[in-house]
DNA sequence: CTGAAAGCGCTTACAG
DNA sequence: CTGAAAGCGCTTACAG
């Protein structure tokens, strides 16, 4: 009988008490058994461990936590897991999470910050043992202070990894892609392919992973002597398809010539763009290159498959998990710095 | 102080006593006040809720737990997060168990039945209140016997629902999209627009959403008098964008007459063909027109947009919430049949 | 309106 | 090697 019932008709959940009493020995006993820690004899072992199969015994994780002061769950917070970008990171992270014990809890924010704070909320309720926070307002430059300190408070309580850049404010880990890194691997590939004229597009300076690309694209630009300009959209969809597609479009209007390749903000945009220049009867990469960010899986779901920079997700969603890891184990945790990923320049057919 | 220091510099969590001691009532009294539930002297009350405010108090969920004897979570199970289908329905199915106060957790079994098992299990240890499990094994028609009765043993233990055809053979509740429908909206529409002779790739027949689709071709487009025909793949990844683009590239080199529609088994599969036949110089829908199902953002990424049949996400994923709800709620569940959704179909430029 | 007490299911010193 | 007991943090009849 796997499950009692009472006079309800409830089903009553097996306890150690229940298979401490069959086989005949104390809770004690069987927890012992069960947990592999302290002795028991190899009879009263094996009597147990035999019920516990019988019955498919499941020790309650709760009670268990409930004595150790640690839950093994994690809470993730994104803005939507239907981006790839997130869900490659969560993916390769919850394989970590799983192998170690732990499960992971997603939630979605939408990118709305008092959302946000809600998920925030109940996570710290259900006493999670850490938080991973990516995206939403982990990128957004003038972030109002209340926003901030929330995050500050959080921290302090439960450990927390921050997949963005500056985690710094937050004084939380943060583990986060090296864009000038990347901004540099990929104006050297284009240089070395002889490209002068580079325009990026796609993003909004409000927005860290924007900035610093943007940043970064300039600086490193003069340094090997190369022509950028950058010009990002206005509207709120910046980082998508239809900006990417949009932006060429505008600037085909224009009729000034035209850059020798467009580094799209994201693969999303580098899509919108490669489309635009084939509906235009542009020839790629022959009129025109272009490149994405995030390496995701639509860079080859195109007539020209798109040049990126990978954020390399199996060693970011390992490492986010470490990181956090390494903070659930040092009680009282000491918060790091932000370790920056180097990112990979995967070549494809955009480009000469 | 929010965080006491003891012996051994380990934070001490706050608890009810700590609130009970220094407003000078019992534990009972504070517990009463946060839960609003029983009777709580205004005075009392107000001194109580200052101090949860003052500390940014949050009971133990656990604690409250193990005493009601549910955990407010649930777990999901999908194949990979990073395919968009599971993503979308993932992203409306949270949004209705948050607002519900449970929390999810998502966890990937890459489509792996053993690993599947094993994240069951871990489901169970953590006494998930309901499941959900998407793809892998609930799509396989030859399932091994022994994981069709893994299934049915959990769902005898908790809540679960199957989303997938046929859950009636794993014995708990099933959602599915109406594939029968779905290919009978398409077929109709296709007939309406004029196209006669119809093709449809992509899938394998050991799948049931790849199976039920090909029956239901066959049999809707003998009774509206068109011509079908099924051409499924053979390898892996029938599933993929190089399925369908491989799929075409094959028919190309055969040099038999092309169907005038090509329906892919999904978008990805779709935005293959797309992909071909422009490379190939075919005008879409001129030369030959495309559709895919599911619904995916990728059918707006292309020069052509996908005419696809969707399963209508939000109201899938609320679906989904309430089935599992209603059995959470049921003690002593007994699991309805699989209740289909009628998906519908999205126009686009890639048919006439 | 309030507090003492028992209990949720498990673990872990402690004494034997 | 084993069991009785206390405790993890909360809730809920029960008696007052």
């Amino acid at each position: 009988m796997i499950s009692i019932l009472d006079s309800n008709d409830v089903p009553k959940q097996l306890t150690i008490y229940d298979i401490a009493k069959e086989v005949g020995v104390s809770a004690a006993t069987v927890s012992r058994a069960i947990s592999g820690r302290g002795y028991v004899s190899e009879a009263n072992k094996t009597k147990i461990m035999e019920l516990v199969k019988k019955y498919n015994f499941k020790p309650n994780t709760f009670a268990q936590n409930l004595q150790a002061g640690f839950t093994k769950t994690i809470g993730y917070i994104v803005p939507h897991i239907g981006n790839m970008y997130f869900a490659n990171v969560y993916y390769e992270f919850e394989k970590w999470a799983s192998r170690h014990g732990y499960m992971t809890i997603l939630l979605n924010s939408k990118g709305d910050y008092d959302l946000e704070s809600k998920l925030l909320n109940s996570l710290q309720e259900k006493h999670v043992d850490g938080i991973v926070i990516m995206g939403g307002r982990m990128d957004e430059i003038h972030l109002p202070d209340n926003y901030v300190k929330e995050i500050q408070e959080v921290g302090k309580k439960i450990p927390m990894v921050s997949c963005g850049a500056e985690a710094e404010r937050f004084g939380c880990s943060g583990i986060y892609t090296d864009d000038e890194k990347g901004v540099e691997e990929l104006l050297q590939f284009l240089k070395s392919r002889g490209y002068q004229r580079i325009l990026f597009t796609g993003g909004a300076d409000q927005y860290y992973p924007s900035y610093i690309k943007k940043k970064a694209a300039y600086a490193i630009g003069e340094k090997l002597g190369l022509d950028i300009s950058v010009r990002w959209l206005t509207g709120n969809d910046v980082f998508s398809y239809s900006a990417g597609y949009d932006s060429l479009k505008i600037l085909l209007e224009e009729k000034k010539p035209l850059p020798e390749v467009i580094c799209g903000i994201n693969d999303y945009v580098a899509l919108g763009v490669v489309n635009c220049a084939l509906e235009a009867g542009l020839k790629i990469p022959g009129d025109l290159a272009v490149t994405g960010f995030d390496n995701a899986s639509i860079t080859t779901m195109t007539p020209v498959h798109i040049t990126s920079i990978s954020p390399r997700y199996e060693y970011y969603g390992k490492k986010v998990f470490n990181t956090l890891e390494k903070l659930m184990q040092a009680q009282g945790a000491v918060h790091g710095k932000t370790s920056l990923i180097k990112p990979e320049i995967i070549i494809r057919s955009s480009t000469i």
